[in-house]
DNA sequence: GGCTCATGTAAAAGCCTTTCACATGAGCTG
DNA sequence: CAGCTCATGTGAAAGGCTTTTACATGAGCC
C-alpha cells in the first residue's frame, strides 16, 4: 500500500502526513452514516485526529470538501457506467439495461457519493470542474443513447439521441431517488427498484419502436417493423 | 381575513398571537432562498420577531418544523395533482399529461415545499402522518394510472396499474429533480423540462400500446391495434 | 546546519441549538 | 371584575460548529 508512512507513525507527530485524504475518507463515512446535511467539518477533523482548524489547510471550507467528494463521486460514477456500458456488448439493449442497473447500484452502494453529488445542495453548475465531471458521466449515457438511436427501426421517425439520453437519465435518477436507497424515503414496492427500472426502460424503448425481446441483434436493423408480437414476452411478464 | 388580530397589534406585546403560522411562513421563505440545508431555526425566529427560544413552544426542534412543512407540501401537492387530473377530463391521456406538468410546476413554483418533501433528508417513512400525506399524493397518480390501464388496448397484456404509476412518478420526479428548478443543478437542455417529460410519458405510453395522438377517446377502446401510423405526429415532432 | 514554507495548533469571535427558570397576559370561573 | 392558571414568550447559559489569526513544528532543500 502507498500509505505505509501514515500507518507506521501511528502515534503521529505534529504533521499528519496524509490529512487531505484522511479527511475525505472520514467525510465519506460520516455522510454515509448521517447524511450530507448532518455531516460536520469538525467531526471529520476529530475522526482524523487533528484540531478543528487543520482541515482549513486543505479545503477552503465545508462546502469545498463536499464538492471534492462530489467530484470524486462523478469520476467513480463515470467509471462504473463506462464499465457497465462496455461499449454496447454483447448487444445494445442489454448493455443499456446494465447501465441502468449500474446507476441504481451506485446509488445504493455509494450513498455518500450519491448524496454529495445530487442531494447536498452544492450548485454543480457553478463549479466548472464539477460540472465537467458530471457531464463526462452523463456522456456515457448519451453515447449509449446514440448507439441505440442509430439502430432505430427504419419505418419510424428517428428519435434524437440527446432526448433519449435525458429520458433514460431521468428514469434512472427518479427511481434511484425515490426508491433506491436502503433507508430513507423508502416506500413499499411491488418489485425491486432494478426490476422497476428495467421494465420502465423496456417499455420506453418499445414506445420508440424497438423490439425489446432480447434476441441476437439484427445486424442491419431487421424488418420486424414495430412493437411486439403481443406474445408473452412483455417487460413485466405474462398477464394473468 | 382571519388574522386581523395579528395585523392590528402591529407593535405586538408579549405574545405573538400567531407564531406557529408565522414561523412556518418564515421558514418557507428561508428555505426557498437558501435551501433546506441552509435554513436555520434562529433565522425564522428572528424573522417572526421573537426570541430564539420561542419556536420551541411550537415545534420540538428544527426537524419537526421541517416535517410540518413537508406535511403541508404533500397536502398542497395532492390538491394540485387532484386538480390537474380532474378525474381524467377531457380525456385520460391529456389529463395524465396535465398531471405531469403539474408535478413540474410544483417543483418549480414551490421549491421550498419540494425541498422539504424530497431533499431535506427527513425520513418520511418514520413519520406516519407524513407518510400518509405522501401516499395520498401518490394515490392521485395511481388512480390516474388505474384509469389508463383500464383502457389499455385489448390485444396486449394489460400493464399493472401500480407499476405504471411508479414509472410515471419516477419520470416526473427524475425530470423535476435533475432539470426542474430555476437555479441549482441546472444543465443546458435542448428543450423545456415540460416538453421533455411530456415526450417521455408519451413514448412510454406508446410502449404500452396506447395510441397517443390525442384524438377523441374511443369509448370502448377501439380497434387501432398498436402504435402510430408512422406519421408526423410522434411525441417529439417530425424528423428532419 | 540553517532556512523556509507547508501543515498543525490554540485561542477566540460569532452563530446556532437547546434547555431552564421565570415573566406575561389571555381566557375561564365565579 | 377579581383571581387563577396555563399557554406562550423571554433571558441567560451550556455546548457545538465554523472560521480566522497568530504562532509552532518539522520536512525538504541548499
Amino acid at each position: 500500500m502507498s500509505w505505509r508512512k501514515e500507518q507506521r507513525r501511528s502515534e503521529r507527530g505534529y504533521h499528519h502526513g496524509n490529512l487531505k485524504e484522511a479527511l475525505l475518507q472520514a467525510a465519506l463515512g460520516l455522510i454515509a452514516e448521517k447524511g450530507a446535511a448532518g455531516f460536520t467539518f469538525a467531526d471529520a477533523a476529530r475522526m482524523a485526529g487533528v484540531s478543528p482548524a487543520a482541515p482549513y489547510r486543505h479545503f477552503r471550507d465545508r462546502d469545498e470538501l463536499l464538492s471534492s467528494i462530489a467530484q470524486r463521486g462523478f469520476e467513480q460514477f463515470e467509471a462504473l457506467l463506462t464499465q457497465a456500458w462496455d461499449d454496447g456488448r454483447p448487444d445494445t439493449v442489454s448493455a443499456f439495461e446494465r447501465v441502468g442497473k449500474a446507476y441504481l447500484a451506485f446509488a445504493r452502494n455509494e450513498p455518500a457519493f450519491y448524496s454529495a453529488m445530487f442531494e447536498s445542495g452544492i450548485p454543480v453548475d457553478l463549479n466548472p470542474t464539477l460540472m465537467a465531471a458530471s457531464e463526462r458521466a452523463f456522456a456515457i449515457i448519451r453515447a449509449a443513447a446514440e448507439r441505440l438511436a442509430a439502430m432505430a427501426p427504419p419505418g419510424m421517425p428517428r428519435p434524437p439521441a440527446m432526448m433519449m439520453a435525458l429520458h433514460i437519465w431521468s428514469m434512472a435518477h427518479g427511481v434511484a431517488s425515490l426508491f433506491g436507497r436502503g433507508d430513507a424515503a423508502r416506500r413499499k414496492l411491488p418489485m425491486s427498484p432494478e426490476d422497476l427500472l428495467e421494465a420502465e426502460v423496456l417499455i420506453y424503448l418499445r414506445g420508440l419502436g424497438f423490439a425489446t425481446d432480447r434476441r441476437p441483434e439484427p445486424k442491419p436493423p431487421g424488418p420486424p417493423p414495430v412493437p411486439p408480437t403481443g406474445g408473452p414476452s412483455g417487460p413485466w411478464g405474462t398477464p394473468k
